[in-house]
DNA sequence: ATTACTATCTCACGAGTAC
DNA sequence: TGTACTCGTGAGATAGTAA
């Protein structure tokens, strides 16, 4: 949208920073040039580009040159800070999934269910997960990746333990949503799936209270801490 | 500083308002081209150097191509947005003038004592004035530049009026600080003075209160509303 | 329908330099 | 010192087109 040629927004910015909103501010060229790392020219073409363009306005005192941002020149700038922000800010802090439910195989149900899990769940993501696993089939290639991807995200880490005859790996949590309703998603140490199966567990039993059953497309929300920008 | 090509940060900033910050979004370079008003080409480009660069990464189904921003693609924009932010947040919201004191030629302050003046004075600035105008004498052209842009800026409106000989002009008052004192910058419909000499009027005598004398070097200060960026 | 290659063109930049 | 010309080079854009 904006009409402000891109290669000026730091050299306008510069002039900001340097306080040329409100009033006449010496600069040199090469100054500026160097500011914006580019050469004396380029910034001295700026500056002629930018005042030819009403953003600024130039008074010239001998061979110096003193520089103001013009109302123009602001509400431009302005304009490019809310794009940048409202871009910014739009970035839904959640990662999703999508894909079709399928049957699970009542493996995943019966080690969530073993003791050396289930203390931890308890006081980990607050409650004893229901027995049995919701297993989701991701549709795309592009949610394979995501699941692969929400490694770089904080999790709630299950640690494995043994029970004397063999050990259990450890379960990572991602609190999620499922069609709304509220669940975790578990990534394995130790799967029997394939990347493209997502495991569930919850509170209560899943498919009867979002009304799903083998085959229904379901909507998965993994939310994420957004980067502060600042 | 940042090393985003600034021809990309359109890009990436539709990138992000598309949603593509934590999930991978599908979209065609034909239809990013349009809304960064480049050809599919430019964007089909921007996508690769994008994605050489760190800022994005790209998953090809078939034709298509779904775009997921990284979080060094994030950190960037971050980056260039709080160099523009804080660009923008050091305008201070003030103009400057730099001048000397000149001695008054008591005109100003006849004129200004008059009953016409200063009862509007009184009930728009809060104050008679001190009798006598502080003159100052503009240092520079850009601050008689500045002066003259005033205009731009809402002003204390002192109404002209007539005592049946004679009419009497306008006069703009704005409030301002000399040498930290309190003050009124006043642009006279008619006056005598030419353009490089500024007038001040205040409760107090202004020269006693900040000790100054004719040829001493004063700063003048009139804060404007800066325009919010929003 | 897509993406992205190749060729071409424009214009932003820097070097040299006039003033 | 300054600014800002001209000119040569190359990056970035588009058109045409292959896959």
């Amino acid at each position: 949208m904006p009409e402000l040629k891109l290669q000026h927004i730091l050299t306008l910015a510069e002039l900001f920073a340097k306080g040329a909103r409100y009033n006449y501010i010496p600069i040199t060229t090469s100054s500026l040039g160097q500011s914006i790392h580019k050469s004396q020219q380029a910034a001295s073409k700026h500056l002629l580009e930018l005042e030819a363009d009403g953003y600024i306005e130039r008074l010239r005192t001998g061979p110096k040159v003193s520089i103001r941002i013009t109302t123009k020149g602001h509400a431009e700038m302005s304009k490019i800070f809310s794009v940048l922000k409202s871009s910014l800010e739009t970035s839904l802090p959640y990662v999703e999934f999508r894909g079709t439910i399928i049957s699970g195989m009542g493996e995943g149900a019966y080690y969530m269910s073993m003791k050396g899990y289930t203390k931890q769940f308890k006081s980990k993501l607050g409650y004893v997960p229901f027995p049995g696993t919701l297993n989701v089939k991701l549709k795309d290639k592009e949610f394979i990746e995501a699941k692969r991807s929400l490694d770089a995200h904080p999790a709630i880490m299950v640690t494995g333990f043994s029970d004397g005859k063999r050990t259990y790996g450890w379960v990572k949590c991602y609190p999620a949503r499922v069609n709304n309703v509220d669940a975790a998603l578990i990534l394995l140490e130790r799967t029997h799936h394939d990347d493209s199966i997502i495991e569930l567990v919850s509170k209560e039993n899943i498919k009867k209270l979002a009304k799903l059953s083998t085959g229904s497309q379901v909507t998965i929300r993994v939310n994420v801490k957004p980067k502060l920008s600042q």
